[in-house]
DNA sequence: AACTTTTGTTTTATTAATAAAACATCGGTA
DNA sequence: TACCGATGTTTTATTAATAAAACAAAAGTT
């Protein structure tokens, strides 16, 4: 594949465009409307800012803007939103309820990644944290079983889980340390 | 947390710089030097673009320039390699072994997130793999399970996993299809 | 040595996302 | 009604990452 890396910042709408969408998203839930000002102040930008990319955003149909200047998503705007959301939510939920990381880092990473992973894996993780979740025999013995299990990387020859110059080398990882 | 969704670009290196230093490591590993134009070649960008690049990045100390112009990563910044590669190691095999994701999207998600990822969340994945892999009696167990497992999305109100306006809403989603 | 090719650097330009400031408009109120 | 404050838009500027093209230097070839 050419050019993976390039991908990256490829993501169309961008990752700024998504949050400007999931911030009207959120204004509306919140006080039932969504202007710009309400926009610039919860992003935290200018309000000349999300006057120029929402006006892209509403040229490409993702939202739409009504005589008071308030702000709706279309579908197409919803779906993105949602697909982000959902995303984050089960990646955080996976950081944190699996790996057991802080909430903190979990959230963090989490709103990094969301709108980078395909919809495909976004439903993959849903499927596995459901059975992880669930409360079969099996998945309570190996909650169990990984709640005991520390993992300590040998040295750099023989590791099976880095790559050359592993730098977690040496370390003894364990689900809370 | 103010602007969590700005650290998105805020990424020291960026990606971009990351790529760079990837570029010089893996022609190092391929032919044992690492010049401009083969980083372009590899990266596929211009010459102009990579002597700009490098400068900066040699300027901060990730790297060096010999008197025939080859490039050698410093310790700082064969580490940020490192990081990056391991991370995406192992996310890879989490997406292509746990959830079973095609070898293509497992590749390329890795790729997008690898280096927006905490080094703590590489450590704690790195452990759940290591414990995921074992030949331990609930693993097995744990995994047979999971190949059995449907995992079908209730109605948006009974979703356990998904936030409002769950998209995956009303799909059966297992782990092959 | 003169010419050609390869490689590296510099300059000019573009695009996206932003800030800042000027400008425009609208709504209320003195 | 005339002004003020809030909001939205436009203009100008900046930064990072890039391309493209001009330029420079070194290396190889004839």
């Amino acid at each position: 594949m050419k050019d993976v890396w390039k991908k990256f910042d490829e993501t169309e709408p961008s990752h700024s465009s998504i949050h400007h969408l999931m911030a009207v998203y959120h204004l509306h839930q919140k006080n039932g409307y969504a202007r710009g000002i309400d926009i610039a102040n919860y992003l935290n930008i200018t309000r000349g800012s999300v006057s120029i990319t929402l006006t892209k955003l509403r040229d490409k149909n993702y939202l739409t803007e009504d005589e008071n200047k308030f702000y709706h998503l279309t579908e197409q705007g919803q779906q993105l939103v949602s697909s982000a959301l959902n995303k984050r939510h089960i990646v955080k939920r996976f950081f944190s309820e699996v790996l057991q990381l802080p909430a903190e880092v979990a959230e963090l990473d989490a709103c990094k990644i969301e709108h980078l992973l395909s919809n495909e894996t976004g439903e993959k993780l849903i499927c596995f944290m459901g059975y992880y979740l669930s409360e079969k025999p099996e998945v309570l013995n190996f909650r169990l079983g990984f709640q005991q299990f520390k993992y300590k990387c040998q040295s750099v020859a023989e590791c099976r889980l880095c790559e050359s110059d592993c730098f977690f080398s040496g370390k003894e990882i364990s689900k809370t340390g």
